[in-house]
DNA sequence: TTCACACGTCAATGGCGTTGACGTAAGCTT
DNA sequence: AAGCTTACGTCAACGCCATTGACGTGTGAA
C-alpha cells in the first residue's frame, strides 16, 4: 500500500500516459491555468483537465489529493505571477497603484482560482514578499509604523476584496453573467422616475459606468485619502 | 401547456405536499438561508432544499426558472435585510457611512449566504430601493451627476467586496480558521529582519491589525476622499 | 535479471441540476 | 352541485460532476 499523492521532489518514476503526455505538477498548473484563460471559467473539472493533458482523469489524484488542493497551487502560482517584473519606482503612490492594479488584474485573468484564493493567507514566499514590499512603500513613503499597518491592511483588503469580487463576476457561467447585464436594461432602465427618481435622472451613466470594474477609482480615491494623511517631509 | 414558474402574485392554487408543507416563495427563500446558516453554502442543494420543505425536490421548479433564480432572491433578501429601519439623516457622510456599515455588517451575519450573493446583480426590489437611496444621498449632497454615479460604484463595490471578503472569512470551518492564524503568526512572526525588515519591524502592530475587518479604516478612507471632491455649497 | 511498486487506467459510486410526463386536486364556471 | 381546466406536486431519467478502489504494466533500483 502506497499514499496516491507523491510530493513532487520525490517523484521519480515517469511514466507515459496511453496518449504519450509525461505528467507533472507543473504541467497540471500550467494546463489548468491555461485551460480557463482559454475556455473560461466553466471549462475548469477534472475530467476536462484531464483530457486536455491528455490523461485519465484520475491520473491528476496522483499529483494532488483533490481539486482544492490542485486550486491552492494555481493560486499560488498566481501571486507570483502578479509580482513578475515589477520593481518600485520610489514613488509611493505610483508604486502602490502599480501594486494594486497588478494584483487586480492578475486575478481577474484567473477567476475561478482567484475567488477561491482571495481570502486565504497562504504563508508562502510569494505572499510575503508581496507584503514586504507593499510595507516597504508605505514606510519609505514617511508614514510612521502604525498608520503605515492600518493603511497596508486597507489597501490589501481592497485589493483581495475587489480582485475577488470582480473575479467572481468574470467566473459565473456565461448565462448568469449574461442576465446579470441584461437585468440593468431591463429593470433599471425601466424604473419610473415617480418611485425612482435618482435612478431615472442617471440611468446612462450609470449602464455606462457598471459595466466595468469599480476598482480604479476606489483605489484612486483611497490614494487621494492616504496622501493627505501624509506627514510633511520636514516634519518633527 | 403552461410555462413552469408562475408568479409569486398570481398564484392561486395552494396545494400541500405529501408531507403537508404548503409552499411558497417566501417559505424557499427562508428555508434556503436557514439551510445554509446551519449547514454552510455547501448544503445548499436542490435535494437537499427540497427535503428541508418536506417537499419534492423538483417542486422547487415551480417557483424558480432555476438555481440562480433562487440565489438571486436569497441575495435580494439579505439586502432587504441590511436596509429595514434605515432612515437618513440629511448629512450625507452620516448616510453613506451608516449604509456602507449596515452592509457590511448585514452581510457578516450571514456569511454563507453572503459569499454566494455578494456579487450578483439581482434587479429585485429590495436592491432596487438601495441603490435609489444611496444615489439620492450623494445627488442630495451636491454632487454632479457623473461623479455621483462614479462615486456610487465605488462606495456599492467597496461594501459588497469588503462584506464577502469578511463573509468569507467568517465562513470558514473553525479548524481551517485557527490554523490560518496560528501559520500567519508561525511565518509572519518569524520572518528575519534581514531579509523582510518592515515586516520584522511592524509585527506586534500588523498581527493587532489583521485581526478586524480592514473595511471601516477603507471606508472612513473614501469619505474623506469624496469630500475632498465634493463641490462647495456656493459654486459655479 | 529480477522485482517491488508507482502510476496510468478502468469501473463504479453517489452527488448534482434539470427536464418531461403524469395524475390529482384546487378553484373556476355553470 | 357538477364539471372542467390546469396548476403544481411527484416520479423517473439524463448527463454532468468529484472521488475511490482495484488492477496491471512498465519503470527504475538492486
Amino acid at each position: 500500500m502506497s499514499e496516491r499523492v507523491v510530493p513532487e521532489g520525490s517523484r521519480q518514476r515517469r511514466r507515459p500516459t496511453k496518449q504519450g503526455a509525461v505528467l507533472s505538477e507543473r504541467l497540471i498548473v500550467d494546463t489548468a491555468l491555461r485551460l480557463i484563460a482559454q475556455h473560461g471559467a466553466e471549462a475548469l473539472s477534472v475530467r476536462r483537465l484531464g483530457a486536455a493533458l491528455g490523461a485519465d482523469p484520475t491520473a491528476l489524484y496522483r499529483y494532488f489529493r483533490n481539486t482544492d488542493a490542485l486550486l491552492l497551487a494555481v493560486a499560488d502560482e498566481l501571486i507570483g505571477r502578479a509580482q513578475e517584473g515589477w520593481t518600485a519606482t520610489g514613488d509611493w503612490r505610483t508604486d502602490l497603484r502599480a501594486m494594486g492594479l497588478r494584483i487586480n488584474s492578475c486575478y481577474r485573468n484567473n477567476p475561478q482560482a482567484a475567488a477561491l484564493a482571495a481570502h486565504r493567507t497562504t504563508g508562502r514566499p510569494h505572499e510575503t514578499r508581496a507584503v514586504e514590499r507593499i510595507l516597504g512603500i508605505l514606510r519609505g513613503a514617511g508614514f510612521p509604523d502604525d498608520l503605515a499597518v492600518r493603511i497596508y491592511h486597507a489597501f490589501v483588503d481592497q485589493a483581495l476584496a475587489f480582485a475577488a469580487q470582480d473575479a467572481a463576476a468574470a467566473a459565473l457561467p456565461t448565462a448568469a453573467r449574461e442576465k446579470d447585464e441584461e437585468v440593468w436594461h431591463a429593470v433599471y432602465g425601466r424604473l419610473s422616475p415617480d418611485t425612482h427618481p435618482n435612478i431615472a435622472a442617471t440611468f446612462p451613466l450609470l449602464a455606462a459606468d457598471m459595466r466595468d470594474s469599480g476598482y480604479p477609482f476606489a483605489l484612486e480615491l483611497m490614494l487621494a485619502a492616504v496622501e493627505a494623511l501624509r506627514p510633511t517631509e520636514q516634519g518633527g
